[in-house]
DNA sequence: TTGTATGCGTTATCAG
DNA sequence: CTGATAACGCATACAA
């Protein structure tokens, strides 16, 4: 900026204001300019943080083993749901990955350390450190779902996994299966929980525990595996709801190895309306989830904190329409 | 810090020198680590960059349509690679989103702001601005694959497409099919042109033009669309090359649908080996793309020339065993 | 071993 | 409208 400034002859300030916005007559603008394509000056925004205590960017932080971020294509809407927003807004959105327990800590001092002003949180769950972490900053964040112990105040986004589990499963039990399985994925987290829960309520009094397989992820490979337990503990199974559209298609990979023609033996549904749902064989009838929509409105929902509005407690829900296909 | 040097009853520089290491008494140093707890005090990184002039972190940059990125599991195991190496390193992988031009003109910023002290930069094409930027920058950067006009001492790493695609077609031929369709993606960029360059010299007098469908996109899609070209040119076509695993994936779909049965009526291979090569039914033969390997290596390649090693010229390939499954 | 002073590149607050 | 000048929070050369 000091060569900008003895380029065009004027001072260090001048230069600023022209950046920035600020009074600054025609002429002193076109020769600050001009100096500014010359020497290709482009200002150190490390600086600018400093000195204005923010950083135009935005964390996104999946808290989940990364390999499943890979698997769930969910995230990846979500992620580029948020990014249109922050975009819009002029905000960098910074994607961070935690693998190791030595990525938490490294985050811990990238999220403290003004590199950004805010965060949208995905798949947390109770007791994470980095939820602390956040909390304790007050740093601006939406989370999407909520983690059991999620502090007061921080506002949340997502679906009624209940109440779309419970929807789904009726109407799977209305098509006239009569022995109906889950294969429920992380139930440590209110997602997977929230869905087992739903599934309970739609069945009453025909609920069954041992008709529940319990995996721990919401992968292809926990599919299979859920799949295969249900199938010995009732070979006569009709109808199964799987948690998410990737267990949903590791099941149906069971039941093709086996023989088991769906949805004629067997009826399955998933949940989630990922790609993975119009590509299985047969396609899958799942809840539809709004990823994009839910990504952008988390976004939103931290600029608006950024702000300086306080969101209203509580969180937001989204609908999620149920898509009927051929696998039930 | 200010709170922490009065909390110790030190000087700030004191405090600094616990910190990053630096003589200091054991007594002053307990004092200080204890109060530094007690504080909560974590280093604010704006300003610690602006007088290191640098950020320990590192920009991992996929130039290509987001929606790609999601269906791509390759690009998802180079970065997971890439972020171990770095995080052994102690650098922050920030991850870069670029999904429209307004996120190109912001990531330009962002890149000469100081945010990052060099990049990984995967599916570069010619002619890309943040290819410029980052060569006008001469910020320590690996690409994964090489763009066309990628400016010499800029390192690279990638496989050898040429070579893979020709082992795998010569494979295919080997099994005893006569009429060999390739379905070519993405021929805009070296991955996709030398792919197709492998298979036509597999075919040698052979080959046939009219026998490739090109597509835009690596993706499912994309392959269905092939497939059915293909079909409509050479109805008793034998063999296919699809250009990637998804692009295979939705061929496979489109045989189906067809009634075709793979590998017997139809033999078809793939590339990548990611995680579609094992799901599909039949399972993919493909080749095997050291995605994780890719990763980590260009990671290094980064780190490398920011501990002041200049690159050799030139660029690093990895191998690509060929993995033969029920597909062909 | 420690305190002090200076500078990193910007923005913002003043006078002018 | 513009030019000085004081922060911003930290690392470091230098003096003590």
């Amino acid at each position: 900026m000091h060569d900008v400034a003895a380029a065009a002859g004027v001072s260090r300030g001048t230069v600023s204001r022209v950046i920035n916005g600020g009074y600054v007559s025609g002429a002193a603008r076109a020769a600050i300019e001009a100096a500014i394509a010359e020497v290709g000056y482009v200002p150190n925004t490390a600086a600018r943080n400093l000195v204005m205590q923010r950083s135009q960017a935005v964390a996104f932080l999946v808290l989940e083993p990364p390999s499943l971020i890979l698997e769930d294509p969910n995230i990846g809407a979500i992620m580029l749901g948020a990014n249109a927003v922050l975009s819009s807004a002029d905000y960098q959105l910074v994607n961070l990955v935690v693998d190791s327990a030595r990525d938490t800590e490294r985050i811990t001092k990238y999220l403290s350390g003004g590199f950004v002003d805010g965060a949208v949180i995905v798949s947390a769950r109770a007791n994470d450190p980095i939820t602390r972490v956040v909390t304790d900053l007050a740093l601006p964040a939406t989370f999407v779902g909520h983690p059991a112990d999620l502090k007061q105040g921080i506002p949340f986004i997502g679906i009624d996994n209940v109440g779309s589990a419970r929807a789904i499963t009726e109407r799977l039990a209305a098509t006239g299966r009569k022995r109906i399985g889950m294969i429920a994925a992380a139930v440590d987290r209110d997602s997977g929980a929230d869905r087992l829960t739903g599934f309970r309520q739609a069945l009453g009094r025909r609920f069954k525990p041992n008709l529940v397989a319990h995996v721990p992820f919401y992968d292809y490979a926990s599919g299979m595996e859920g799949m295969r337990q249900l199938l010995q503990r009732e070979p006569r199974l009709d109808g199964v709801f799987a948690a998410s559209d990737a267990v949903a298609a590791g099941a149906l990979q069971v039941l093709r190895e086996l023989g088991r023609s769906v949805p004629g033996d067997v009826g399955v549904v998933g949940f989630d309306d990922s790609p993975w749902a119009q590509r299985t064989d047969p396609a899958l009838s799942t809840v539809h989830q709004p990823a994009k929509e839910i990504g952008a409105q988390a976004a939103d929902l931290v600029l608006r904190q950024l702000g300086g509005k306080t969101p209203e407690p509580g969180g937001i829900l989204l609908p999620t329409p149920i898509v009927w296909r051929a696998s039930a």
